[in-house]
DNA sequence: GATGAATGAGGATTCATTCAT
DNA sequence: AATGAATGAATCCTCATTCAT
């Protein structure tokens, strides 16, 4: 008896799990517009769009669900230990950026849709969904921002929030647009060699914005001095 | 009736134009499978749905073209005399690449969807209008690439590609995702206040990712650190 | 265990008995089709309409259960003694027949939803629950009938049936369409005022129809007669 | 050309106008949430629902439409010369009377949903169609009102809404249910015996309630005042 | 060049109902 | 007795598109 509850109990979180799973796919490549309830229900083996409604209540709510559960799966990477540092170990700070960074390109390696479901939703904020976007969002972005303010030393605290929004965008950019970097590259963007080249790339990059020399916004002189005494 | 034509043909022009121009306002809030072509019928105007086919056969080829008129815009920003630098003159390259990002920067100031459309240009990729974006996006690429090539001397050629991809995310990732950021930060990004923190932001880290170091991605030094004593 | 069954058949009408109360409410307010069987389910407080599907065969039973339920409950209130009345008996005839008014208006008045109920019953007739309305209105009528067979004498027989409908429509119109009484006067036809005011406004009415000079129905000179030798 | 635009117009009408008539059917039989837009389109004769979304924004509107249609034509039954009468000429007044009661007794015999098209709109009241009801229906109101202020002197005014109230159930009740009447008599009320024998009822039953010598609820003096110098 | 009409396909959502538990 | 799950059919309405005018 309690076996075969927990055999219904794991087919409902199976159903349901099904649906978010689905819906996922089809959020990420088409958006919420352009995905359809018809189409998740079909994915997932329903028969019937009926049933998807008896675990959400409509199509946003759903949207919402997926939204939640693949940030709520992102925030932890950034949790681990050894976020604050000491500032007089440089090479300890990069090395741990170095690992937050490996541990979310693994991350959106493993799961290809996430990328795009969150710049999607980025985009889409203001007409859909109302609200849960921005409140879903915030609490990665207030992490970044406060993972930034231990490691980014030489950038101002007022430019931390840009810093995080670029760097956002560096690193979830190059997986959004992995169909489109395809097409116009004709070389897989998800193959190991594209992959591991991208986390190069991309660990140097991060690793030349906060190390660089500290750049004062208002002197123009700094421009000129980047590449200098190094 | 010379003068009769010319009415008449700046007439259609116009209707043309203003048709795009809903469009391409549409198409960046709503995305491709969002904007509805009422919607964008009656935005400009047009009593009649009806009307809108007149000039474009069907919703693809009017998403094409507002993709192809935004994108035609762009590429000439990059084009302009001095692109390519000689290697030694570090200062003035620097300038130069301040003054395309100045140009970048302004026109998409000026045209608050451009970047938005763009984005989902990215993202709807092998979804709707198949084939099309990445035509259109592949110039725009490709020049990326070409400046990078004079102007990313301490990243190698192999690496421009992620470079450019990085780069463009950085540039567009603030504009398009305009309204999220005024969600979680509850200020303007359009405010000129908001506009020239975020210039100044992106110069600078513009400037740290051309200059640095150059880095090598086999080098075993910043890998190997991480792990270390923690 | 005595105690127990009882206990459960107590819960199990009452159960019952608190569906058939939410459908009223739902079937006088929206009508057959606009009632949903979910709605009522929630409305009991079962948390699921399957529930309500141990009690009722359909929807249909359930609409039928509840007009047969609001109609026994109407049909004692003209059965009470005293209804065949000597011919000669005015003052008591009409006394009586005041009595009956007054018992089914304060039926009314506290069975807000009946008159509604009923007079949907009437409209929706041969759409839905076929049959059935007539079979469970006629009772009531016939006794209608039946009690101005004894108290209007001075209309011809074969006019009662047509006298007995007009009485039903002018005593439960007023309840019938009371919200839209009150959307047209902005006052409210249930508060005691109205009510009082409406109660006797019937009776003089009742009155004056009973009581007139016996109207022949194919003399046209009739019309100005009435009033006479009282 | 003109003929051609003539007839355009013609069928542009003739198809809203069809909408209307099949709707006013539908409405009448079904209720408004009974039903159902493809059922009414399928009526008229049209392939497809959209077709009548091109007439009406919606099932609501189109409920709007269909009933300003039927009240519209109600109103100026009751608006026709002789509606004001000197109080003196009884005979006239009862003559009038009973020539609007013709005239609308006739108009409901040709159109057979009137009745039970209003009956409905005053039940479904607050729950459809938010405010459009007692919008549309407070004129017919208080016209009614209106003429029976001329006509039923032997009233007192505060009692006249519920007069017009109770008349109006009366008038409208015997069509609005004329099919539960069927049912439970087993002869057609809209035979022409039938309905002459309903005629003959009505006029006399309004002559008497008119007529009737005026009753006051408290004083029972008044009573045999106002009917005094006749 | 513009528009009114029409339409097939599909959009999300709700319906009443059944069944296993 | 009560409920969670599932479902086929229907709900209203919007979609992009075509055609005659």
């Amino acid at each position: 008896m309690t076996a075969m509850r927990a055999a219904i109990a794991a087919e409902i979180t199976s159903t349901r799990e099904a649906i978010l799973d689905a819906a996922e796919q089809r959020f990420a490549d088409d958006g919420f517009a352009g995905a359809s309830v018809r189409d998740i229900a079909r994915d997932v083996g329903l028969r019937n769009q009926a049933s998807l409604y008896h675990y959400f209540e409509n199509k946003e709510a759903l949207y919402e669900a997926v939204l939640a559960r693949g940030i709520d799966a992102l925030l932890p990477l950034w949790q681990t230990a050894g976020l604050v540092i000491d500032e007089s170990a440089e090479d300890e700070r990069a090395g741990a950026i170095g690992a937050y960074l490996d541990r979310v390109f693994d991350y959106l390696v493993a799961h290809p849709h996430l990328a795009r479901l969150i710049e999607r939703a980025g985009l889409d904020q203001d007409r859909f969904v109302a609200g849960a976007v921005p409140r879903l969002l915030r609490p990665l972005y207030l992490q970044g921002v406060e993972v930034l303010r231990g490691a980014a030393t030489s950038w101002q605290p007022s430019q931390l929030p840009y810093l995080a929004t670029g760097l956002f965008h560096l690193i979830f950019g190059y997986f959004a647009n992995a169909s489109l970097l395809q097409a116009v590259l004709d070389e897989d963007p998800h193959s190991t060699q594209m992959l591991e080249r991208q986390r190069t790339f991309l660990k140097a990059a991060v690793a030349r914005l906060l190390d660089g020399t500290p750049t004062t916004p208002a002197s123009p002189r700094l421009v000129r001095k980047q590449g200098a005494p190094r």
